[in-house]
RNA sequence: GGCGCCAUGGUGUAAUUGGUUAACACGCCGCCCUCUCAAGGCGGAGAGUUCGGGUUCGAUCCCCGAUGGCGCUACCA
């Protein structure tokens, strides 16, 4: 069974917002991490932020790490549901003189810190309550006094941690406030609650973003003043936008989600994040496609980078084509299902003739969206012409006089291959002194309403003689806009 | 402002841990292929490793400083 040496690891999302891209390379690396060495991954939702939490946001980060491909093994806890443990940490704090009771009000804070900002000095707590005789605190608490519990921080010297990643880290504690871990309403802050349930979880790793190494001293103190063992801290250096400062809404798409609408395949998704800020080493030299299998196996700690990673939208393009080109039609099909479904569209072809053609199709899409748009007309016979296509293409009459003409040609041939369906256009082209090129050009839009399309003949063998001869007769009567 | 962290082409990362013509991928440019667009093949531009000092026979790699960027600096997380 589990014994000290098998790791735990948690996510610790805020639901004050949707999964974000950092967030869900943080649950990234915690996955991996716990599936490589066969830990247990726990999910806990640090709702303590009443204003901002809310349900809706819990439910739309799950469906974005389940999106992902990132599962748990314990939770989700709910911090909001585990206050008693905070409180006892609390009053634990407080018994061994680790913590006290502080009498300001929010008010005369704010305004002492002003005072501190106008004068120069550090705006840091100053520790006034500190002096107060428990006992005195004790009485003014039960008579009702309102009060927050703050850690005291020791007076001299330095905290420092070993990061996995960053190596040691210190920091002088008179750069330390007395910060508050119980709020004045019993609601712990962040830092009570994250020790507190890190201990009572008993997590090994503590894997989280770069922008919490300067809260890590804080936490470092409690732990000492708790006797509670030290866990590993490894930070995970932040994702930047394109302009090199963090990535925010400012930047296009943050929410994990958004990606999964943008038609990005998911397992692209997480190879293109796995490898922002971390990299598998010289031994896996020149390759960056891989399966969560690879991943899993490869993904170490010392492989995390330090500096900060740009984001990069034309990377993510790139590992998605890759992933959709090698993905087999039948693996492609229920992702393109939901496109299908979301734009509305009901395919009108059979199962196998639907498979064949996202095989065709599949080396030129973009994304999964394209198979609900441009590709429409290789799956149903209700698809529209892109005007610019038929512009460019079908504005001639002769030209469409001559595909109707071909049309007839391929209704009355006995074959219908790749090879006849060329010779026969090729060899109508020549008698009718026209260049191949124009037929073919024209042909595509009226096939496939597209100016962009896989080899034509290819095309005319998806879809087979019957659609060719009606699609290529039905150009006649179309009557190009803006043509006269 | 204070404290902390980081720094390799435009971007993501490599460089057997001091010895390489600094590599690969994305992107970009050109050529080939060609029925369009991709793909593919071939070739190219783009960093002397932010800058300045050290240490060393020798620094991308070690030390110091500067600069820049990012983070933290709440009774938010």
């Amino acid at each position: 069974m589990s014994s000290a040496s098998t790791p735990r690891v948690r996510f610790a999302p805020s639901p004050t917002g949707y999964l974000h891209v950092g967030g869900a390379r943080t649950a990234l690396f915690n996955w991996l991490f716990a599936r490589h060495c066969g830990g247990t991954l726990i999910l806990r939702i640090e709702d303590t932020d009443f204003e901002r939490s809310s349900e809706e946001m819990v439910e739309g980060i799950l469906v974005g790490m389940r999106w992902l491909g990132i599962d748990w093994d314990d939770g989700p806890f709910y911090q909001s549901q585990r206050l008693d443990l905070y409180r006892q940490t609390a009053e634990k704090l407080l018994a061994s003189g680790h913590a006290y009771h502080c009498f300001c009000t929010k008010e005369e804070l704010e305004q002492r810190r002003a005072a501190a900002i106008a004068a120069g000095r550090p705006p840091m707590y100053d520790r006034r309550c500190r002096s107060i005789d428990p006992n005195v605190a004790a009485e003014r608490k039960t008579s009702g006094e309102a009060c927050a519990i703050r850690f005291a921080i020791p007076e001299g010297g330095n905290t420092s941690f070993d990061d996995a990643v960053f190596g040691r880290v210190e920091f002088a504690n008179s750069e330390i406030e007395d910060f508050v871990l119980l709020r004045s309403d019993g609601i712990p802050t962040y830092h009570l609650s994250v020790v507190a349930d890190d201990i009572d979880m008993r997590l090994t790793h503590i894997i989280r973003g770069a922008d919490h190494i300067s809260n890590t001293p804080k936490q470092v103190l409690q732990y000492q003043a708790l006797g509670a063992p030290m866990p590993v801290f490894a930070h995970v250096p932040l994702i930047l936008g394109p302009d090199k400062t963090r990535l925010s809404k400012r930047h296009g798409a943050t929410s994990v989600i958004s990606y999964k609408d943008m038609g990005i395949v998911p397992e692209a998704f997480r190879n293109f994040l796995a490898l922002l800020g971390w990299s598998p080493g010289p031994s896996q030299k020149d390759r960056e496609i891989f399966g969560s299998d690879e991943l899993i196996q490869l993904f170490s700690l010392d492989g995390i980078s330090k500096s900060n990673a740009v984001f990069d939208n034309d990377k993510l393009a790139w590992f998605n084509t890759e992933y959709i080109r090698a993905y087999p039609a039948e693996k492609l099909l229920p992702l393109i299902e939901e496109e299908w479904d979301r734009a509305g569209f009901t395919p009108a072809r059979s199962r196998d003739e639907i498979l064949a053609a996202i095989d065709l199709l599949k080396p030129r899409a973009r994304n999964l969206k394209d198979f609900a748009t441009v590709f429409r007309a290789y799956f149903s016979d209700d698809f529209e012409y892109d005007p610019a296509a038929v512009t460019k293409f079908l504005s001639d009459g002769a030209v469409r006089a001559l595909l109707s003409e071909l049309s007839h040609r391929y209704a009355v041939g006995a074959d219908f291959t790749e090879a006849s369906t060329e010779a026969t256009l090729r060899a109508f082209a020549e008698e009718k002194g026209i260049k191949a090129g124009q037929l073919i050009n024209g042909s595509r839009v009226a096939l496939t309403g597209q100016a962009v399309a896989p080899s034509l003949f290819a095309v005319m063998a998806q879809l087979g003689k019957e659609r060719v001869v009606q699609r290529l007769a039905a150009v006649d009567k179309m009557v190009p806009i803006g043509d006269v």
